[in-house]
RNA sequence: GCGGGUGUAGCUCACUUGGUUAGAGCACAGGAUUGUGGAUCCUGGGGCAGCGGGUUCAAUUCCCGUCACCCGCCCCA
């Protein structure tokens, strides 16, 4: 009889804090980057917003485009059942970015029309059905803002500013934010026949995949990474000069803006997302230390028309997401570690059970006082302890048990000068926390 | 979704041209050690050789399938 046993989903890992080999599962990196983007967003006025990891697809069917390879093919799609068996059809799906459920909650709960400054941050998984690869997960993680009701360029640029000031802030080096306009529904559709007019011409010489999207997605064509086609499309007209005056003046200021910042950004007129929703503003933060398609960490857009599309007022809206796996990889690639959690700076031991806890008291109270503390449920010996205690490095160790506790003391041992003193048992606490300073 | 590579202990790896009970180092646990240090020595737990099938007297080894991971493509964060 034996038992099989259960591994974990394709494309999905465990993040541990110890025995994983890899920088990308290990726990303590995951913590900090967390913290880290957490602090940063919120000192801007960003709030921790979480919604349901299962949607209806239908939001992302109508969010980002039926035409998008998300919707046509990487969709998790899950069984709308109530009972755990398999009834019910695949009308549910697990997320696959970020904004859509962030705009149907906005809706939902009428926030557009009740508050201003509306402005959410989240730090959730996400979910696409792809062949895993590194760098490209069926889940992974994202962190990320969404900002509404603003449409003043401003919001743009601080967005982009944020996600450029929160790569610096980890120390990441040699990235650079791609920026480009991809129109309004004004100016877009205009574009969009001028360049269909254009890509016509090359319809028989063209790859086979830029001929799929001639009609569907014209845009998609140009970063096509087949060498004839990028040959063939050299001349191809460009979005940014085609762009009504609207959406010409709010580019000019966003680039204006992000040079008054210091942010470094480069345009790219070729620069394509690849979810509909986008409108005006559109951008990728690409790490030079990374390969190909997993050099971009985080991307995100302008949205003005989406939370109308969910059936809500018509609100602008502006945000970005960034892979917590790729940001870690690209670190890992400039080898710049995190700093490692607090180590515990004091072991409490015991020479016999009897005192164990008496031990445990002190340790909790020293805990309670900021001081990390450890403690050996079962230590038989101090000896052992001791040799614990140099393992874990740690500054002091407070000894339980013996003639010192029959006084009433315990025992305070620097660990680094071995000096040893003996203190009254309830001082200890104060006592080891006056010395550690 | 398509193509290629790799799967032996928790980790790093051996051996076996197909042949006794698959080994070592590290790690882990216990002991030497009932009041004092990172050491040393001893002992121990651990593996259906990813999983399933085929060929064979005999498979961890050869073949097929499958699963997982890694790499490339598509695409994305």
């Amino acid at each position: 009889m034996t038992t099989p046993k259960i591994q974990s989903i394709r494309g999905m890992g465990d993040v541990l804090p110890v025995g994983q080999k890899q920088f990308l599962y290990q726990s303590g990196n995951w913590v900090w980057l967390k913290r880290q983007f957490a602090d940063w967003v919120e000192a801007h006025g960003y709030r921790y917003v979480e919604t349901p990891v299962v949607e209806e697809l239908e939001l992302f069917k109508r969010t980002s485009g039926e035409t998008s390879d998300i919707v046509g093919k990487e969709m998790y799609l899950v069984r709308r059942s109530s009972t755990g068996d398999e009834a019910g059809d695949f009308s549910l799906a697990l997320r696959p970015e970020g904004s859509a459920g962030v705009c149907r909650a906005v809706v939902e709960h009428g926030l557009a029309r009740s508050h201003a400054g509306l402005k959410f941050y989240y730090i959730a998984p996400m979910f696409r059905s792809e062949r895993p690869q590194r760098g490209r997960y069926r889940q992974h993680t994202q962190i990320g803002i969404e900002l509404f009701k603003e449409k003043d360029a401003a919001a743009d640029v601080e967005v982009i500013a944020i996600l450029s000031g929160f790569y610096q802030r980890i120390g990441l080096k040699d990235f650079v934010v791609h920026v480009n306009s991809v129109g309004d529904p004004e100016c877009r559709p205009r574009y969009r026949e001028v360049l269909i007019r254009f890509l016509e011409q090359f319809k028989d010489a063209m790859s086979e995949d830029a001929r799929a999207r001639l009609y569907a997605n014209p845009m998609r064509c140009l970063d096509s990474k087949d060498e004839n086609d990028q040959r063939l499309f050299a001349d191809a007209p460009n979005m940014l000069d085609h762009l009504n005056a609207e959406c010409a003046d709010h580019f000019a200021e966003v680039k204006a803006g992000l040079e008054k910042l210091g942010v470094p950004f480069i345009v790219d007129p070729r620069l394509v997302r690849g979810l509909d929703y986008y409108t005006k503003t559109a951008f990728e933060a690409k790490c030079n230390t990374l390969d190909g398609a997993i050099k971009t960490i985080g991307a995100g857009g302008r949205y003005d028309g989406l939370v109308e599309q969910l059936g809500g007022p018509a609100t602008p809206g502006i945000g970005f997401g960034s892979s917590v796996e790729r940001t870690l990889l690209a670190l890992e690639s400039q080898q710049i570690a995190p700093p490692p959690p607090a180590p515990p700076r004091v072991l409490v031991a015991y020479m016999d059970a009897g005192v164990k806890y008496d031990a445990l008291k002190l340790a909790e109270d020293l805990r309670a006082r900021g001081i990390p503390t450890e403690f050996l449920y079962h230590a038989k010996n101090l000896g052992r302890q001791l040799k614990e205690a140099g393992d874990l490095d740690v500054e002091y160790v407070v000894i339980y048990g013996g003639q010192e506790w029959d006084r009433g003391e315990v025992m305070l041992k620097n660990f680094r000068t071995r000096e040893q003193e003996s203190v009254r048992a309830e001082t200890a606490a104060e006592v080891v926390a006056g010395r550690l300073g």
